[in-house]
DNA sequence: GCCGTTTTCGGCCCGACTGTTTTCAGTCG
């Protein structure tokens, strides 16, 4: 059993529970306990069978014990009893912005509600409103939230995404017949969310890998199957699709299920110019190696993507910006333009660490900035108001800063950066002064509270930061949490317009369910002269290797090394922050 | 539920906001 379902399962009891009304800290328990499996870096099988599970901080003897019983029957009975007690639909109920568990409970208990549709229905009928407690405004919000769920019914995240994509596509991999398989589709261009995983493979015969796929332990159901193509609903209740090609096929049939819809018409087009046909690869016998660009005579049909970018005369375009917006042009040049890779990040100025909301301390951190070949980080915990986070006091915050001026006399080669996390207050302002800003590297200014404020005065409070002196960077500029949390309201144009005037760096987070600011902001920003940074706001050691996911949207948005400035060597970072070099003995705030 | 040179029992996550009330319960970050 893997690791992600393990933690799912205890998620879901923790979520079941809660609906009971459970006592707080049992839920919680079980909270942290699906987290800390989560964020296990080995299956949790092998730790089990081996007794190092129990050390791990958040597991313990029942927890333990559940594990083990869902390792050797593949069920836990609490849950399943849970399971059966409740209608699956009340916890969709109970995940609506606004409804908790005691209301999905009043709800159930009062109209019956055991599923959105119903409470939907309910709504609409004016029932809700007639409820203690409840209101008008509230079945509006009801309303209004039950719609944006559905709109993003069936996407899921990239993480969840890749990682469906990566097991189904190493079971293909290892299936007598298959010569290669890649991953295709949305994944593959590191799409902020997908709602299918595609794989492409290339085969003579493809009939064992389409049973194979059919037969799958995690597939629950085949939804269409045709002579080289299966599509199947995965346990995740995430459909996948494989599509096998025969060997001369491959490269086209790559390029076409990669996409998007509009790169392909885009390719189709040109090569229709230049007298080729891209032609689709069809179901059926005799279509294999048809798949085309033919008609150059005595050359071979080009096998690889690559061989089919070049015949069309461009440069291979990355995935991730095979999306019809101008790409094919910017690859017709000379020389390919050189985009932001992960190797050119030199550091991360956004991370956290155990004396706020962090997991692991400081030292942990850099030493895992060291591993990923980071020069420097900057370790910015949250600000004093912040205080679920435990945000820092101005003692604390002086102390740590001590600290790391200590730890940095004994690193050689590599740079703690001093810095906050400093929320932008409710009513404007920030959440520390202004003299104790300036004695630090980093000064990351991000939203936290007040997210439902109207637009001007939203707006109005980032550009207040953004016009602080001693601000060197706007966190996750918008808040938005994909699948959960729109962004507040915020005129970005007037955020970018001032980021660029008074030269601060907008943050691009990598955190898969943030990606904030999105490609199309980083992109206009970078063009009205903004810099960005590309910070992972890691919380623990395995989110620092979230970057990939910040780098795409970077990648995404077409920005190249010298727009982002974690590419950037610690000298000529620092003297872009307006700091010295030299080691220890810079932090000169009045209270230093 | 977990955890412990403050404890094997009694702490763990608190303050603000919202919509509903007319003093508060529920939700959220």
């Amino acid at each position: 059993m893997q690791n992600m379902e393990i933690s799912w399962a205890f998620r879901e009891l923790a979520d079941l529970l809660e609906f009971e009304g459970e006592d707080f800290f049992k839920i919680r328990a079980y909270r942290r306990a699906a987290r800390a499996i989560a964020g296990l870096e080995e299956p949790v099988e092998e730790m089990y069978r081996r007794g190092t599970l129990a050390g791990v901080p958040g597991i313990g003897k029942n927890i333990l014990a559940k594990i083990g019983e869902l390792i050797a029957t593949g069920e836990m009975k609490k849950l399943q009893e849970l399971r059966r007690k409740w209608p699956p639909g009340i916890l969709e109920v109970m995940a609506l912005p606004g409804i908790g568990p005691k209301r999905a409970r009043f709800l159930h208990e009062q109209l019956g509600i055991t599923s959105l549709a119903e409470l939907e229905e309910a709504a609409r009928e004016k029932k809700v409103r007639a409820l203690r407690g409840m209101g008008v405004k509230t079945e509006q919000e009801i309303l209004r939230s039950i719609e944006l769920v559905r709109s993003r019914r069936g996407r899921i995240l990239l993480p969840l995404a890749r990682e469906i994509a990566g097991e189904v596509a190493t079971f293909i991999q290892d299936v007598p017949g298959t010569r290669k398989v890649a991953v295709a589709g949305g994944v593959r261009r590191w799409r902020e969310t997908v709602d299918e995983v595609r794989l492409v493979a290339a085969a003579e015969d493809p009939e064992p890998l389409l049973n194979a796929l059919a037969g799958y332990r995690r597939v629950r159901e085949v939804l269409e199957r045709g002579e080289n193509r299966i599509r199947v609903l995965t346990w995740w209740g995430v459909p996948v699709e494989l599509e096998v090609a025969g060997p001369g096929a491959y490269g086209i049939t790559l390029l076409r299920a990669t996409g998007s819809a509009e790169h392909w018409r885009q390719l189709q087009a040109l090569a229709a110019r230049r007298g080729f046909c891209l032609d689709e690869v069809r179901d059926g016998p005799g279509s294999e190696g048809v798949a085309s660009v033919p008609p150059v005579p005595g050359a071979p049909l080009p096998q690889e993507e690559e061989d089919i970018y070049r015949r069309l005369g461009l440069w291979p375009v990355p995935p991730e910006l095979r999306e019809g917006r101008g790409e094919l042009e910017l690859f017709a040049g000379e020389s390919p333009p050189r985009l932001l890779e992960v190797r050119d990040i030199k550091g991360d100025l956004h991370v956290h660490s155990d004396w706020s909301d962090g997991a692991n301390s400081i030292l942990q951190m850099v030493q895992r900035a060291r591993e990923r070949g980071y020069r420097y980080v900057a370790i910015t915990d949250h600000s004093r108001s912040l205080t679920v986070a435990r945000g820092l006091s101005l003692e604390r915050l002086q102390e740590q800063h001590r600290l790391i001026r200590e730890l940095n006399e004994k690193e050689k080669d590599f740079r703690i950066l001093t810095g906050t996390e400093v929320d932008i207050l409710v009513r404007g302002g920030l959440d520390f002064p202004d003299e104790v800003l300036a004695g630090m590297d980093v000064v990351v200014a991000s939203v936290h509270s007040g997210f439902r404020q109207d637009e001007e005065t939203m707006t109005g409070r980032v550009l207040q930061a953004i016009e602080n002196e001693y601000v060197t960077i706007i966190g996750h500029p918008t808040g938005r949490l994909l699948g959960e949390r729109e962004a507040y309201a915020l005129d970005l144009e007037r955020v970018i317009e001032a980021a660029a005037r008074h030269g601060k760096i907008l943050e691009i987070n990598s955190s898969p369910d943030r990606l904030d600011l999105n490609e199309h902001y980083a992109r206009l920003a970078r063009d009205c002269g903004v810099r960005l940074v590309v910070n992972t706001d890691a919380h623990d050691l395995r989110r620092l290797d979230e970057i990939p996911y910040g780098v795409a949207v970077a990648r995404r948005a077409w920005l190249r090394p010298e727009d982002v400035v974690n590419t950037l060597d610690l000298p000529d970072l620092l003297e872009l922050l307006g700091k010295k070099l030299e080691v220890g003995g810079y932090y000169g705030g009045k209270n230093s």
